[in-house]
DNA sequence: AACCCGCTCAACCGCGGAGGG
DNA sequence: GCCCTCCGCGGTTGAGCGGGT
């Protein structure tokens, strides 16, 4: 009855990652390229499924995953989009470019929940306004209004995708588009990004030396990113700059509060990453499209949200 | 010191969509 | 149109850890 699992074969090892798996993985994505998981396994001989591989990979291994505390700014964007999206974790780590869905999934059930949970019993006295907002965070009671926003949302999105796809000379620059085309494997590029990730091992091996308890958790990620980031971006300033303020002023526009902590911080980094040859390099070859500092989708959200704004009576979930 | 409890997050499970034959 | 395979996503689990008693 129903799906056999798909690896209840006997010798698949499941559990936690050692840093030998790690190694191996990423010496075989850093050759071949993320993609057919199906043949990992077999190809690197590691003892565990495809889907397994892949999810280390995209949830972990992956360069640009950004670790550690989430900053306020992450939070709220976090919240504001939930909102707006529901528990569609993948679309909400679209916008939040060093943060996996699993990362973000996980930080909403631990942290956000309880925070907005807390903040709606503060606020009972005043009403039911938290209520109808933490009610609608399980995308169960979505408002008309904001329903079909989000329809007339996702289909500008496709159609700016399809013109984009269609024009040969442009690149690829939209959440959509990127995601659609994530399969596409652009083969010259693929040193530049997975070298960073041998790299990532380089000193990941260097860390467990040092310390073998907790290196495999927190150093290869975290080196991945700068590392990553640092090959990514040396010769691409002026548009990365660009691209970068662009990102600031939208964030700003769009949530109401400073760019992210690590938008700004990193604009030296992460937005020169966003080059038009880098980013898409970077963004288009990952299994999981990290393309979210792309320029349509915030400029889409943003009209909605101004849209929205000044219909402020269909606006009754806003939070912040 | 030993135990309990709650929290965190990496990893797993199962479903559904996409695409090819 | 159907079947199969592969992949991605969201929900859930459980090991590990730290704090409290």
């Amino acid at each position: 009855m129903g799906r056999p699992p798909c690896c209840d074969k006997e010798g698949v090892k499941k559990g936690p990652w050692t840093p030998e798996e790690d190694i191996i993985l990423v010496t075989y994505i850093q050759e071949h390229g993320p993609g057919n998981w199906r043949a990992v396994p077999t190809k690197t001989g590691l003892s565990r499924c495809s889907k397994s591989c892949r999810l280390r990979w995209t949830n972990y291994l992956r360069p640009g995953i950004k670790r550690g505390n989430f900053t306020e700014q992450e939070e709220k964007m976090i919240i504001h989009l939930q909102d707006l999206l529901g528990n569609r974790w993948a679309a909400i780590a679209s916008y939040l470019p060093q943060r996996t869905d699993n990362d973000i999934k996980n930080y909403w059930n631990t942290h956000l929940k309880k925070k907005l949970k807390k903040l709606q019993t503060d606020n009972n006295s005043e009403g039911n306004f938290e209520d109808e907002k933490f009610s609608s965070s399980s995308s169960q009671r979505i408002p008309r209004g904001q329903w079909e926003r989000r329809l007339q949302t996702d289909i500008q999105m496709a159609k700016k995708a399809l013109s984009e796809a269609l024009s040969p000379q442009k690149p690829i620059s939209s959440n959509f588009s990127s995601s659609m085309s994530s399969n596409i494997k652009e083969q010259p590029h693929q040193s530049i990004c997975y070298a960073s990730s041998a790299d990532n091992i380089a000193r990941l091996l260097k860390g467990w030396m040092k310390n073998p308890q907790k290196s495999s958790k927190s150093s290869l990620t975290q080196n991945s990113f700068n590392n990553f980031v640092v090959s990514a971006g040396t010769d691409t300033a002026s548009s990365g700059t660009k691209c970068g303020e662009y990102l600031s002023e939208t964030f700003e526009s769009l949530f109401g509060f400073e760019p992210l902590e690590s938008f700004e911080s990193s604009n030296s980094e992460f937005s020169q990453s966003l080059s038009p040859d880098h980013a898409s390099t970077i963004l288009q070859d990952e299994s999981k499209p990290d393309h979210i500092a792309n320029e349509m989708p915030f400029s889409l959200l943003e009209k909605w949200l101004l849209d929205e704004a000044s219909c402020p009576d269909k606006n009754s979930v806003r939070l912040w």
